[in-house]
RNA sequence: CGGGGUGUGGUGUAACGGCUAACAUUCCUGUUUUGGGAACAGGCGACUCAGGGUUCGAAUCCCUGCACCCCGACCA
């Protein structure tokens, strides 16, 4: 993409209403538009990096046998009151409206009515389970305060996996499965060093849920980590008979604040109760469907790595996620440096590459090496009448001083190879 | 929802109750520049969040509302 068609520009200062870095940063770099507290569109850089954590997510949700669908954002009233979750009493977070002709509906806060509901129609005999449909959606909650930038928000775009299984022999090795997923998408995103696993309270049908806490200060848990075991205990189920049953030595355990990037939950037949989700087994022998929830807020996550990936400079991306490949910068107005840069932008996009080509004239070599370090993209690829001179494109990491510069052959050879 | 704070050009800030609301940046025009946010000159852009009140006079003081930020509560 040329940047000179891109319509966002970076900004020197950061908003005053923010004060979360990963927003500040955001904004700063072009990446989101805050609509008001809580709600931010994406732009064109943001969706890029939006879609790539959807891309990763996609995929691993596929391999433990996923089957993705899409739920619809508005739903009714009576779905909700099956399991007595519509009345503001039960739940303070709703935003809720009204039909022309009558009605009340909602927007959908979570997925489990809505998933119960349409997986009724399917679900009669052992031969259909399990099952494991999720979606990627929008969710509305009407957050009494909402905060931290990306971390906390009133709107958010998320991917919910419910699975459906026989009985709990079954869920227990799917949920296991769905655990190692987990680990390998935080690890694909590039905050798996600083995510743990971490035992949150469950319910009436588990003692524990998993929560996936990746350590920053903008967080608002606070957990304790075992970093031999590589596990954490959050703060709510943090008592000596937890520690003893986890095999945790309270002296080993350091304290830290963390955000919840990613929840796991067995969730038994809490819903398959009362929507009577069941299925016949072999001998015709009704039993309930067993339940469990896998979530992840993308936003989150995105504002997650921006907030604990960034330096004094910007965002440093991870690979996986940047949303370039490559930043191809361009020094001076003169022609042949211009047609230089065309040939090695057209050279790069051929071949398959990503690249942003700043190919703005009229900016300071400063300038354009602030808004590279700021937007982050991991390699930076510079033509100018040195590089041309040296016989080649520099080539730098964004997380390294020092580039070097290589011919373009060389260089399409090195970005094209599998890693 | 409790507590605290803040609302001024697109953005960041300034302005004693008193002159045409100032500065920087962005943006536009021109000239010169081009390896770490360049220089000069000129220009556009704000009824100071909204509504009420006090006053000869309000961005400034008072009231109400709204929005935003922070701490806490909540977080299926």
């Amino acid at each position: 993409m040329r940047q000179s068609h891109l319509f966002t520009k970076t900004r020197k200062e950061a908003p005053a209403d923010e004060m979360s870095k990963n927003a500040e940063l955001l904004i700063k770099a072009g990446f989101i538009h805050k609509e008001m507290a809580g709600v931010y569109s994406f732009l064109p850089l943001g969706l890029r990096v939006l879609q790539k954590i959807e891309a990763i997510i996609r995929d691993e949700m596929n391999k433990i046998g996923g089957i993705e669908m899409r739920t619809s954002a508005i739903q009714t009233k009576e779905v909700w009151e099956k399991t007595d979750r519509w009345s503001d009493d039960v739940v303070d977070n709703w935003f809720k409206t009204t039909l022309k002709s009558g009605g009340e509906i909602g927007l959908s806060f979570t997925n489990e009515e809505a998933y119960s509901t349409i997986l009724k129609q399917y679900i009669h005999s052992y031969k259909d389970l399990p099952i494991y449909p999720y979606d990627f959606k929008t969710i509305f909650r009407n957050e009494t305060r909402a905060k931290s930038g990306m971390l906390r928000g009133r709107e958010f775009y998320w991917k919910a996996l419910y699975s459906f299984s026989k009985d709990i022999a079954e869920h227990d090795v799917f949920y296991e499965k769905a655990k190692q997923a987990y680990k390998a998408i935080f690890q694909k995103v590039g905050i798996g060093h600083i995510t743990y696993v971490t035992f949150a309270s469950g319910g009436t049908f588990s003692q524990f849920s998993h929560e996936f806490q990746t350590i920053t200060a903008a967080g608002e848990d606070t957990i304790y980590i075992d970093e031999s075991k590589g596990i954490a205990v959050n703060k709510e189920v943090y008592t000596d008979e937890v520690l003893a049953e986890l095999g945790l030595v309270k002296e080993h355990l350091i304290e830290q604040r963390a955000v919840e990037t990613g929840n796991i939950f067995s969730l038994g037949t809490k819903f398959s109760e009362p929507f009577d989700l069941a299925y016949a087994d072999e001998t015709g022998v009704r039993h309930l469907v067993i339940m469990g929830s896998y979530g992840i807020g993308l936003g989150r996550l995105m504002g997650t790595v921006a907030e604990t990936l960034s330096d004094d400079k910007g965002i440093v991306w991870p690979e996986s996620i940047a949303p370039f490949r490559t930043h191809l910068l361009v020094l001076g107005d003169s022609a042949a440096v211009k047609s230089e840069a065309d040939r090695v932008y057209a050279e790069l996009t051929e071949k398959g590459v990503e690249v942003l080509f700043d190919d703005r004239v009229g900016m300071s070599a400063g300038e354009k090496f602030a808004d590279a370090d700021l937007i982050g993209i991991p390699y930076r690829l510079v033509v100018s009448e040195r590089s041309i001179e040296a016989g080649g494109i520099e080539l730098k990491k964004r997380i390294e001083e020092k580039g070097m510069v290589v011919p373009l052959s060389e260089l399409v050879d090195m970005l094209t190879a599998r890693n």
